[in-house]
DNA sequence: GCCGTTTTCGGCCCGACTGTTTTCAGTCG
């Protein structure tokens, strides 16, 4: 049974409550468990195992029984009793936006909708002969209502095209540009899931400090658009020639703290926050603080000052997950160790590893857009010490093993005299050579279908380091993939990163299964580091995961996956995951100076 | 049903929006 199984089952039985007429609170109970179990990082099962199951906040004594028995016979006799009471039917209903348990079951009883294959077409075809609205507490509205929330039901309104975070950022940045030239706004941020950096993004959200509202809204309306979605003296929705909305939010620069506190979310950290804030007599809106013995609201113009009235740190935006963040704040407060972390940033970042050339060594896979010259220019920009040259292997279907060789031999000697080469040109322009990038001549090798290395032993002499990733054969059971992994990861000292480790790309491709316990520990055993790979249809390692990584004292490496020299400004995404994650500096080999790094690449365990 | 830095009992986030109501219930973020 997975997390999302579970965490749906709870969520049926919640809604089973609530038709009943249970306690309120059992019922907020047992939504909180749901969202919890599906906000975990590892297998509800494995927890369990490890009996461990107390630790996951929202799951108490009685749940955790439950629990037991349903790892144990695979059902709950309690829960399949709950359920039968109310008609199964509502139960695929509860996915059509606007219908939760009081109106599904008001409409299943009703209409006599017995069949839950069946129940969403018979409920629109229900609405279409118009007897929803004589229905008590429905009407016209609402039939039509409803016909049009199952027809974004139909289209999986849920997955409904989110964006990668750089899409988001890029079309952000347009508008903030926009905004700033206007004289009646005073300050502009993202909100949402933006500034928290999430890997994926729906509306983009942008707030605006203002005495002059009206003024600053009709500047936003200068931005080029197909659509005003909505305007007002609070603030405006466009959408925009690329079919994406932006919705803007101003607010006077005296309250603006507080609005921006709530809109960044996420609504987890906010819940727990208002709770805290309650225990302490306070009460929290997105308009500022409301003392509750003299009902007095207080405005704060800044974020700090908002957190502040808590007697909290300002938690940073990323941390806002109700992943501990706020109990960590509060330890940072009071001078107690395991606070919020040393947030890592880009300016930590010393190199990139994973970086491919145009070398053409008739590679498995895409060769990359641009020269090792054009690479290292960039290396200078970027303020790097050092890059790792990780080309694909060989094509193995191409060639013989001594070919193979040869080719590898072949690029180190191209690589080393090209490099020296441009150090010369370099150092002609007088540059002193101490602030020149190093290189490290290394490769992304094919983790193949049985484990090994799509390199042969010969070939590795040739290379500093290695790359090994999973480029084929997603699907495979988790038992297999992990034994897969697990031979390629100690076939060879010279592997040293594990590519994006999950092989999820956004949007398209869940990631294959991975024992990740197992891993972490031959990880750690073998000084292997996984990647965070900052191409922003991968975002992998996820962050969710980056935090059970350093719980097992796993290192990590922030690379970007470049194939072109412009791709190797999205480290800062990948930066944006680390922190997301909760890692430091220290968590991170390309962090390192040079001749740290290098011993570190070179380190054979 | 869960939970604890004023609590192991007595609380439990907050407001907006919508539609059907005539003061509120349900849903959502």
């Amino acid at each position: 049974m997975t997390n999302l199984e579970i965490a749906e089952l709870f969520r049926r039985v919640a809604a089973a409550y609530e038709i009943l007429e249970e306690n309120r609170f059992k019922i907020i109970a047992y939504d909180r468990a749901a969202t919890s179990i599906e906000h975990l990082t590892s297998e509800a099962k494995d927890l369990w195992d490890d009996g461990k199951l107390d630790t996951v906040p929202g799951i108490g004594a009685a749940i955790s029984k439950h629990l037991d028995e349903l790892f144990t016979t695979g059902k709950v006799r309690h829960f399949d009793s709950v359920m039968a009471k109310v008609p199964a039917a509502i139960f695929p209903l509860l996915q059509v936006p606007g219908l939760g348990p009081k109106k599904s079951f008001k409409l299943v009883t009703t209409l006599r909708l017995n069949n839950p294959k069946n129940v969403v077409a018979d409920l629109e075809r229900a609405a279409k002969a118009h007897k929803i609205a004589p229905i008590e507490g429905f009407g016209e509205k609402s039939e039509e209502d409803i016909l049009g929330n199952i027809a974004s039901y139909k289209k999986g309104y849920i997955k409904e095209n989110r964006m990668v975070l750089s899409e988001a950022d890029a079309i952000a940045t347009l508008v903030i540009d926009h905004l700033k030239k206007s004289p009646a706004i005073l300050r502009v941020d993202t909100l949402g899931s933006l500034r928290r950096q999430v890997s994926t993004i729906g509306d983009i959200d942008i707030s605006v400090a203002t005495k002059k509202p009206d003024d600053a809204v009709s500047w936003f309306l200068r931005f080029p658009h197909t659509k005003v979605i909505e305007k007002g003296p609070t603030g405006a929705s466009l959408l925009l020639v690329n079919g994406r909305q932006v919705d803007m939010r101003v607010q006077k620069p005296e309250a603006y703290g507080a609005m921006l506190q709530y809109f960044t979310g996420s609504k987890d950290h906010n819940i727990k926050l208002r709770e805290y804030a309650l225990s302490k007599g306070m009460s929290l809106n997105e308009y500022g603080i409301k003392d509750m013995r003299t009902k007095k609201m207080n405005e704060f113009a800044t974020e700090e000052d908002f957190y502040g009235a808590l007697s909290l740190p300002c938690i940073a935006p990323e941390l806002r997950e109700d992943r501990g963040e706020i109990e960590a704040a509060i330890r940072t407060h009071q001078g107690k160790p395991n606070g919020l972390p040393k947030f890592v940033t880009l300016s930590d970042i010393k190199g990139d590893l994973h970086i491919h050339t145009n070398y053409d060594l008739e590679p498995s896979h895409d060769l990359g857009a641009h020269t090792l010259e054009e690479y290292l220019t960039k290396a200078v920009n970027n303020g790097y010490s050092y890059i790792g040259l990780s080309d694909h292997n060989p094509s193995v279907s191409r060639h013989a093993k001594n070919q193979i060789v040869a080719i590898m031999k072949r690029r180190k000697e191209y690589y080393e005299h090209h490099y020296s080469s441009w150090i010369k040109s370099v150092q002609k322009q007088k540059t002193p050579r101490h602030n020149l990038p190093k290189i490290f001549i290394m490769c992304e090798v094919d983790i193949t279908t049985d484990g090994s290395l799509a390199l042969p032993d010969e070939a590795f002499a040739y290379v500093d380091a290695v790359v090994a990733s999973v480029h084929s054969a997603f699907s495979y059971p988790k038992q297999q993939m992990t034994a897969r992994v697990v031979r390629a990861l100690t076939s060879n000292p010279k592997v040293k990163i594990f590519g994006h480790p999950t092989g999820r790309l956004l949007g398209s491709r869940e990631g294959y299964e991975l024992e990740w316990r197992e891993i972490f520990a031959v990880c750690k055993k073998q000084e292997i580091a996984l990647e965070i790979n900052a191409y922003p249809e991968r975002l992998d390692l996820p962050d969710s995961q980056v935090p059970d990584a350093i719980t097992g004292e796993v290192k990590l490496v922030i690379d970007t996956d470049a194939h072109a020299v412009d791709q190797m400004d999205m480290m800062r995404y990948g930066v944006s995951v680390a922190r997301r994650g909760w890692a430091e500096a220290r968590d991170i080999v390309n962090t390192m100076d040079y001749n740290s790094f290098k011993s570190w690449l070179s380190k054979e365990v």
